[in-house]
DNA sequence: CGAAAAATACCTGAATGCCGGTAGGGACCA
DNA sequence: TGGTCCCTACCGGCATTCAGGTATTTTTCG
């Protein structure tokens, strides 16, 4: 028997998934959960095989939500479902854990065969998502997502900052001003277009300059 | 007939897929190339359906090679193939236009299988690649020294401060005041023994406890 | 050589982070 | 019913980062 969880504050959704699923003896829905927190209350308790998600909920954000769950429940299978059909979302779900992606407008068939699929270890994305995705490097902004180009200091710097080095511990280690060090980091921030030393660090490893 | 590509530079590598492919009279191995330059001078004469992509490739970035390809041809399905089974390269290769990924040590009939995906519209991971993604999250059951316990507040607040969020952004979000965000995240580095944000996140991802 | 790029350094003001506390209320449990 | 977490919230003070600049020197390369 296997065990599923749904996520999703539309009874309509999970009126539908369940219906989707009643003629499938092996398939139980033991519980849908409106909010992100019950979910992970239930979770706590009971353990389930597949969990779909609905990751576009307006009140809580359903990325995080998912990667949550990964934390404490490394052997569930998640399922990401949603209607917005944002490019970006899909490897954000697969980057903190989730192992499928399905479009709220699937058919019955499809729905089994994402189950199925990602019990068996792989990972499943509806065809309409990767299209999406795919619709992403076609379209002219694949520009923006053009890897930085850095300078050998700029790259030596980025380094030392994912050590966790402060600007001053870095500038004394170099022997150079503060305020150099500072001027660096001004520009890795720009040429990345974040805010703040985390987002870099993280944009670099996603383009992977860093580990 | 589908035509197809090889990046690679073992020419052991190449002849063993070829020959996976033999007997299959529809698809046609047009090329091999050794070097990413070689491909795609290859390409802008002669577009191909499928592309096998080595992304171990010692002398040049893989990835980067993907997204390169990608810029230029947005019909072609690329499937990364590598030895290495490095869990973070399947996002990243996604992020880059891939289609697919697939260990060195594939059968045939897996190779074959994952061609036949791609070119659906799908995306194709093997399943041995997913394992070690999941892999990831169990052995944190198996964890290894003394790995901080967090709360749930505390779990929320890191994945929050993973994502480059201030404290006070945080705070916004949970609706909580800014000081007990700072008061969790104090407990979080004295739980890590680091001394910065940037040391905590990294400490985290050598735990798993973050991707 | 000459231009462009890179590296260095400085400044100010505002925002955020880090460190040392303290402290009340609620939940759980022996 | 008392102890122990957890979550929440607050304070002062200092350090660091961020966001705008400007500007000089050194290196690189056609």
């Amino acid at each position: 028997m296997i065990t599923i969880l749904i996520i999703d504050d539309h009874p309509l959704v999970t009126d539908g998934i369940k219906t989707m699923l009643q003629h499938e003896a092996h398939l139980q829905v033991c519980k849908t959960a409106r909010t992100g927190r019950e979910a992970l209350v239930f979770l706590e308790q009971q353990p389930v095989d597949v969990i779909l998600l609905d990751i576009s909920l307006p009140d809580i954000d359903g990325l995080a939500l998912c990667q949550q769950i990964r934390l404490t429940n490394k052997t569930s299978r998640i399922i990401g479902v949603t209607s917005a059909n944002d490019a970006g979302i899909i490897t954000q779900l697969l980057h903190r854990g989730g192992n499928g992606y399905l479009l709220k407008n699937m058919e019955r068939e499809e729905l089994i065969h994402a189950i199925n699929r990602v019990l068996d270890g792989h990972v499943y994305l509806s065809k309409e998502a990767n299209e999406k995705v795919l619709q992403q490097y076609r379209s002219l902004d694949s520009a923006l997502h053009q890897m930085p180009v850095l300078t050998r200091r700029e790259k030596e710097i980025l380094v030392l900052l994912s050590d966790g080095m402060t600007g001053p511990q870095i500038a004394e280690k170099l022997f150079l001003s503060t305020y150099t060090i500072e001027t660096h980091r001004k520009n890795l921030l720009q040429k990345f277009s974040v805010n703040n030393t985390a987002l870099l660090l993280k944009a670099a490893r996603d383009y992977r300059i860093l580990n």
